[in-house]
DNA sequence: TGCGAGCTTTCCGTAGTATGGAAAGGTATT
DNA sequence: AATACCTTTCCATACTACGGAAAGCTCGCA
């Protein structure tokens, strides 16, 4: 957890200390961040005193230890707001968790990885898979390879040449041919599949959302345990989900 | 819109043009921003470079303007669930709002403001107070009377000397000693009301969520319109609200 | 087509701020 | 009482951030 690329900047310094406090939600000590992000301890505090006068920053004055500020959550929020996760995308899949009866979950493209921004409980008591805000893998997921599927042309090369197609599950495509074969056929059907290939035990059907330009906004998926649903029965969600699909499309704001 | 306290630092300088672009949803180009920063444009060009390279702001390289980005998204999460905005105060909150058949309403203490965490709609189509990310006035509302009077002794004093008791709605209590007899009301009976203090035609009432070492983490209310809502009958859900504010008060992380 | 206004981006010598080792001040543990 | 480890503050120096200026861009208009 230590820091490779050694920022330069007292910016770049800064806004990696407000990543590495996401990654300690009970608060951390000055020196502790300082070694994990390689900076020395009075650097570490005199840019958590900047970062704190401006809220991204709290300190617990008794235990002397530092999370994340009020301000991160007002700025996530806006950002939620201007991309239509919160207020557009909701009642959308909410319907299609109604018409399904099984959790409906949205991502984004977020370099080389998903960002999941959103999911819908359904009825049945199961663990969530993606939770809002946490990164996920793009090879081995439905909504992942919609992603890459309708990206622009240059990103969508990019990815295939460049992803780790690590095994994360059963039956992950590993080999890099075989992968761009299946995205092809992912761009050709319109929709994507997951067999055991994120985790065992579960599958899921996705859809991506292509907005107005063609290019892919987000992508929603279906998932469900693989004991109860065979494969056959998840693919007869895809109108409800293209469905949904479309009607984000002209909702959410293109970027 | 301009910047009053000139940073001279340039984290405080970075972290000001992030919250001047989350007034912006739609994006904004370089020059408008220095403008409202007060900055040089070449400055403002530099730290958005940085802001841009660790995924804090994104930049249509069409439009070349730039917004907020997704990691503010995932970090604002991490606060959230650090928080325990979503995933423990949410059906909680439901509850509420079932057994009321009204909104429910969370929020904290942020410096002067209140800030809005979370809400759930109620059956009735009506217009929404607090959105999450937003600040509220403390003086006029049912949430901040509670938020000011169950604060720790220091805090409450510093607020009720130095808020602006600005008058909002027809009722605002404006008069400093008035206001100070208020809050100690509040503080002796334990919930707080506003009757249109915050806006014509909107009652609420609201209840404190005090920590196991007595000071308040956050608040809840609920809302109505005043034409069809009198205050006996919004008076009614306090023991749905005390209740919930109890249940809170173990389930919420204490900071 | 050429011009000008206003934008974004890059450059680079200098000014001045960020740097970090060291010391001071805490707090818990032995 | 002594030790260890932490947080916070200090300050002379080095080096990074600064911002005016210039280059490159797009657009609208004559």
């Amino acid at each position: 957890m230590a820091a490779q690329p050694v920022e330069s900047d007292a910016v770049g310094k800064a806004l990696r200390l407000l990543v590495l406090l996401g990654e300690h939600p009970d608060g951390v000590g000055v020196s502790r961040l300082a070694r994990d992000a390689g900076y020395p301890v009075s650097t570490t505090h005199r840019l958590l005193t900047s970062l704190q006068r401006d809220g991204f920053v709290r300190s617990d004055r008794e235990s002397r230890r530092y999370g994340l500020g009020l301000r991160l959550f007002e700025l996530g929020q806006r950002v939620s707001q201007a991309r239509g996760f919160a207020g557009v995308a909701l009642p959308v899949m909410q319907r299609v968790t109604a018409q399904t009866g099984e959790p409906t979950l949205m991502s984004v493209l977020d370099g080389p990885h998903q960002l999941y921004v959103h999911h819908v409980q359904g009825p049945h008591q199961i663990r969530v898979i993606g939770e809002p805000g946490k990164h996920g893998p793009l090879h081995c997921t439905a909504m992942g390879k919609c992603l890459i599927a309708f990206a622009p042309a240059e990103v969508r090369e990019q990815l295939l040449e460049s992803l780790a197609l690590e095994p994360l599950g059963p039956n992950t495509i590993t080999d890099r041919a075989r992968f761009r074969e299946e995205v092809a056929r992912v761009r050709d059907q319109g929709y994507a599949v997951s067999d055991e290939e994120h985790e065992s035990g579960i599958r899921a059907v996705g859809v991506p959302v292509v907005g107005p330009q063609g290019i892919v906004l987000a992508s929603l998926s279906t998932p469900a345990p693989a004991y109860r649903m065979p494969m056959d029965e998840l693919t007869a969600f895809l109108p409800c989900l293209v469905d949904a699909a479309r009607e984000l499309a002209v909702l959410l704001p293109t970027p």
